[in-house]
DNA sequence: GGCATATAGTTAGTTATGCAACTAAATCAA
DNA sequence: TTGATTTAGTTGCATAACTAACTATATGCC
């Protein structure tokens, strides 16, 4: 049985690559059992506050490949539930610092150890040199479409 | 420039997988474009029905990976659009057999065309054999999550 | 035949996405 | 300094997704 436990910063790429699909249902499903009321979506904005704290929605939307009103109401609906707090910038009046609240840090650990759990589950019996390709052709095929604007 | 043209067969699995990334949103901009008022989501049902006319709802959630009240949905606005026609079975009267209109086979080539053209462009410089790869590993991927229940 | 169960599809409620149009603040140029 | 343009974020509208709860028909067992 191959090892497919991922390292942190490779994870996401490729749960990413899957967004919407079966994968990631099943991560959501997980979470739900764990009793955690949180969907992938709202997960993958935490994932990028976890490795970087306070960035500005525009710097997610960047990170996370969304429109800035996707970001706009998944930081709404984060608020709500008391993850992340917004914080006007002090040199820029126009931009939203994102940070995360006590609460967030503290499903972290839980969190990215369920979507390791189901990323060892869904790659189960693939190689790591097919799973290199993917996140290389994934990388590619995002290049080729964002430069030709 | 290596040769990256799809046969038909090929092309709907590859788009699924990336589905609701890049190449599906450039797919939808390039049907806008060319004055086409359809969703790549209604675009996949389609896409079936033209390989095969007349399936019931449960058969197109089979075929797409997505669950009943998606598929409900997606059917009643390609009604109203007049792309398909909801056909009570003979047989089994819960069973609704749905059908393509004369007004869906007639973009059914425009379509693939440009469908054609987006993943023509969104696979620039990626080999034939990693796109294989890539394939496998979905299938692997969804096997893995569905057989597991 | 009659009741339990399974299957096909719909409806309601919440979240997410894309686009277009908007406000407010910052920047740049005359 | 003022006026045009750019940038950051929000709001409104339409489509789509998932879950849970529902209706209607079919099937299977006694």
């Amino acid at each position: 049985m191959p090892n497919n436990h991922f390292k942190r910063g490779e994870l996401y790429s490729v749960i990413n690559g899957m967004a919407s699909t079966a994968v990631a249902r099943r991560l959501q499903k997980n979470f739900r059992n764990a009793g955690l009321e949180i969907t992938i979506e709202q997960w993958s904005i935490l994932y990028h506050l976890w490795k970087e704290d306070c960035l500005s929605q525009q710097e997610l939307c960047n990170r996370t490949f969304r429109d800035k009103p996707s970001i706009t109401r998944l930081i709404d609906n984060l608020e709500k539930q008391l993850m992340v707090k917004r914080m006007p910038s002090k040199t820029d009046r126009r931009i939203n610092m994102v940070c995360l609240t006590d609460a967030a840090k503290q499903i972290q650990n839980l969190t990215i150890d369920l979507a390791n759990q189901t990323m060892s589950e869904a790659l189960e019996g693939v190689k790591k040199e097919d799973i290199e390709i993917v996140k290389i052709v994934f990388q590619k095929v995002y290049d080729n479409l964002t430069i030709s604007i």
